[in-house]
DNA sequence: CGGAAGATCCACT
DNA sequence: GTGGATCTTCCGA
C-alpha cells in the first residue's frame, strides 16, 4: 500500500525533461503536477502546454541566445522551473528542456485542479462555486491557484515543494494542435503549431483549440 | 536614461 | 469586444 503510493507520486526523472521542447509538451499532457503549500498538497493535471524553442524561436524568451539576465535563467540543462512576471501582475510556469545550450522551454498553460480545491479557489479569490477554467484555466490563473512565483525559478521539478508526476498518458488523437497564444509579434513563429491541448477538454484555456 | 511592449486577466459595455 | 492594471525587460538614443 505504502509502496504503490509512494510510486504513485514518484516524479519524472531529469532525462524525462532533457528532449526536444516539442515532445516534452505533448507528453506533459496528462502528468500532474503537485504544489506543496503551507503543509498541503496541491495539485492539478496538466491539460494545455506549449513549446518555446529557444534561440531560433521569435516568439521565446530565449530568441537569440543567452543574451540578458533573463534569458540566462532558460540556458540551463532541462528538468528545473522557469518562472516569469508578465504584463507586471501575472506569472508564468515553465519547465526547461532539453540541452543547457538550447534554451527551450514548454510552458504550462492550463491545468485541471486535482486535489486542494479549496486552497486553489482561496489563493484565486474565488468564493462560489467556480465555472471549469476558472481555476487554472490560463498561465496566470494557474501560478496563481498553484501560488507559484519567480522564488520558484530553477527549482528542480523533482522537488518536495514543486514536481511533476507523470499519470495518464494521452493519445495522439485525443491533443488538438494549434499556433500559440499572444506571440503576433513574432513574425513566422506565430504560425509554428507549437500550442497543445487535450481535445474538448472543459479546463483549457481561450482561444479555444480544435 | 526614457519609453514601449509584453507567452494575461478581469471588469465593464 | 475593449481597455485598464502594473512593472519588468529590453532597446535605442
Amino acid at each position: 500500500m505504502m509502496l504503490s503510493m509512494a510510486k504513485c507520486d514518484a516524479a519524472l526523472p531529469p532525462a524525462f525533461y532533457r528532449r526536444s521542447a516539442e515532445v516534452v509538451a505533448r507528453e506533459l499532457l496528462g502528468c500532474r503536477i503537485i504544489r506543496r503549500f503551507d503543509g498541503e498538497s496541491l495539485s492539478v493535471r496538466v491539460v494545455e502546454t506549449e513549446a518555446y524553442l529557444g534561440a531560433e524561436d521569435r516568439a521565446s524568451h530565449g530568441w537569440g541566445g543567452p543574451r540578458t539576465a533573463r534569458s540566462r535563467l532558460l540556458y540551463v540543462e532541462g528538468g528545473v522551473a522557469y518562472v516569469y512576471l508578465i504584463y507586471g501582475m501575472h506569472h508564468c510556469l515553465n519547465v526547461v528542456t532539453g540541452a543547457a545550450t538550447d534554451g527551450s522551454a514548454v510552458l504550462i498553460r492550463a491545468g485541471e485542479p486535482v486535489a486542494g480545491e479549496g486552497t486553489m479557489r482561496r489563493l484565486r479569490s474565488l468564493t462560489d462555486s467556480p465555472k471549469p477554467g476558472e481555476i487554472a484555466g490560463g498561465p496566470g490563473k494557474l501560478c496563481q491557484a498553484l501560488a507559484i512565483d519567480r522564488g520558484l525559478n530553477h527549482c528542480p521539478l523533482t522537488s518536495r515543494d514543486l514536481r511533476i508526476v507523470g499519470d495518464r498518458s494521452v493519445s495522439r488523437d485525443r491533443i488538438a494542435v494549434g499556433p500559440r497564444v499572444g506571440v503576433a509579434y513574432a513574425g513566422e513563429a506565430a504560425l509554428w503549431p507549437l500550442r497543445f491541448v487535450i481535445r474538448d477538454h472543459p479546463h483549457a484555456s481561450r482561444p479555444r483549440l480544435v
